[in-house]
DNA sequence: TCAAAAGTGTTATCCTTACACCCATGT
DNA sequence: ACATGGGTGTAAGGATAACACTTTTGA
């Protein structure tokens, strides 16, 4: 038998959930011992407390990987998730810091959750965060943030340039034009782990310096200069082990299937309004969109019908209420919601 | 420490080419002995002798998931491999019959590697074999293929209408509509997955039959009628374990991610004619393209520029040579081929 | 009366599709 | 000459984006 006996696999979930305009993820803290499996406790030794919820596959008892993590999602939050999908499975070397201390190596398959926002109540809930914290450079619903052109651009351009290599250099450079649209191309908002793939790289998130420090004492890198310290501090709050990298993964996953697949009704009530569908789309794909565009594609495309009933809750004029039409599922080759962008 | 000693992690790929029109995949027979894992051979105890190439995952050696599988795919096949993309993490139980003989439960973290035919010479070196030997129901190129209607269609209806719970019945009925094009739904050429696992379910390939088998001491469930047994007779080649799962896994993801994202070029040399490029859009979409709207349809998006050269080597007047413009990755929003398809 | 939101209509523009047609080369 | 493949023009149709505008409610 090959050597594969001590790698160790993980279930991570990213559970998504969108209340009034911000989207949220069930994040857990140190404090909720429960999550933790026996010896793999992912917080100690790292900074971060705050962590995606995670939990074993047991080939003994799971049948499958989608079962077991809806199993222990169930147990630990009391929460009934919906649309579950894999997102990716990740296994770099100390992607867990812990394993330069001896720890195993893990293994980790994430999954994307979608459901809406309720009250945790299993054994180690965990809460609601607002995923812009942690990705604050994606939300652009008010103007293009100014840290990606006061801090971000000028640092990863720096971090480009010292590059020797100059192959190396031109591959730096053309990522950071494709990632975050410098030199006349456009900023693409599915490029979301392309980005935060750089920014670590680059050493502009907490993580890269964390896991600078927690491999210093074998191997040497240079420390962040002062221009990197802060960019550390203006690319919002980390997490634990590559857990940002799994809801930029997420996010991502997300933003591109908004278009061509009908996802956001994963996160709405049976019936909804159509300002309610926008606000959804719009917190998710990070844009203002047009307001009577958004409305005629999604009614011209009859990925809705009107329930008939009417919503009189806001202030102005009572709007009606819609539910997805199911049928479309069988019927239309792509059907998502299109996002008719609006300049800000 | 849970229990998560028993699970094994193996690194499938299924790496693709394409050779004049018709799309290949590199595969390993039984007699390639260098293949197998010390005693995770998976072609014991399964009637298919014709596997995936794949490869263990090492964590003292393998410092990323992905970088493990270039190491082996070079070792076993001596093939350089451009393009590598994560593809899916199987883990179902039994998706490798001889857990029921108490063999380990394997997870498969597959990969697609996208190159160029070329003579394998490795250790266990393995052959190419047509991708639409093992999913025939996919090539659409000359008309629609016969067995559709004539054995797929009746056979799926059938089972669908055997369930004698109505909602279930209700969901049979509307995957079949969905990945079948059945009843005004038009057929979508990227649900190869929902095509095949749809088949699996129904008994209707030789997977499922020799599953239903090995389970047979343990679990009774009936055997296929006859018009399965037809069907599993038109349904293609068979392969060992969930390999033809991960085939069609893989081919819905190259035809998702052809119309918005160049991966054609991965599989052509560094410059060819337009005609090529469409023979080879054309092999891996499975249905015939409009000439010269595919023609403008590059040009136009300037996905590709002229060399100058020319090429006289087939019939006909001599074609432009183009190259594929490696500055639209950061120029263009999502630039992939277009597919403007041609009714036959 | 005003703010806030729901809705409707119209037009310019772009992209795709479809069809018709001509060009260059080898046999 | 003709088969084979390369290559151009153009017009119809559909979808989107941008704009201006009306309607209905609550405070």
């Amino acid at each position: 038998m090959a050597d594969n006996g001590s790698a160790v696999i993980v279930l991570n979930a990213v559970i998504a959930a969108v209340t009034d305009k911000t989207p949220r993820l069930l994040m857990v803290r140190h404090t909720d011992h429960a999550l933790a499996v026996d010896n793999l406790n992912p917080f100690s030794g790292v900074d971060d407390d705050i962590a995606l919820p995670f939990g074993p596959f047991n080939p003994d008892r799971d049948r499958t990987l989608e079962l077991a993590l809806q199993q222990w999602v169930a147990e630990q939050t009391g929460l009934s998730i919906g649309y579950t999908e894999q997102l990716y499975t990740f296994g770099d070397r100390y992607r867990d810091p812990r394993e330069l201390a001896g720890g195993p190596r893990v293994v980790s398959i994430g999954y994307l959750a979608l459901g809406r926002e309720e009250a945790p109540s299993g054994d180690g809930h965990g809460d609601w965060f607002d995923l812009y914290d942690f990705l604050p450079w994606e939300d652009w619903r008010c103007n293009q943030p100014s840290i990606i052109d006061d801090v971000l651009i000028p640092s990863l351009e720096e971090w480009a340039d010292a590059e020797p290599y100059p192959s190396i250099r031109e591959e730096r450079r053309r990522r950071l034009a494709m990632t975050f649209g410098h030199d006349d191309a456009a900023w693409n908002f599915e490029h979301v782990l392309e980005r935060y793939e750089l920014l670590y790289e680059a050493g502009l998130v907490a993580e890269a310096e964390r896991d600078r420090l927690a491999r210093a004492k074998y191997i040497n890198t240079p420390g962040p200069n002062a221009g990197a310290r802060t960019a550390i501090e203006a690319t919002g709050r980390s997490a634990a082990l590559d857990h940002r990298r799994m809801m930029a993964t997420a996010l991502g996953r997300i933003r591109g299937k908004l278009t061509y697949r009908p996802v956001v009704f994963e996160l709405l009530p049976p019936a909804f309004t159509l300002l309610r569908l926008q606000q959804v789309v719009e917190s998710l794909s990070g844009i203002n969109l047009h307001k009577q565009n958004f409305r005629r594609l999604v009614t011209n495309n009859k990925l809705v019908e009107s329930t008939g009933a009417l919503d009189s809750e806001g202030p102005g004029r009572p709007a009606k209420m819609f539910r997805f039409r199911t049928s479309v599922l069988s019927e239309r080759q792509a059907p998502g919601v299109g996002v008719p962008s609006i300049a800000p």
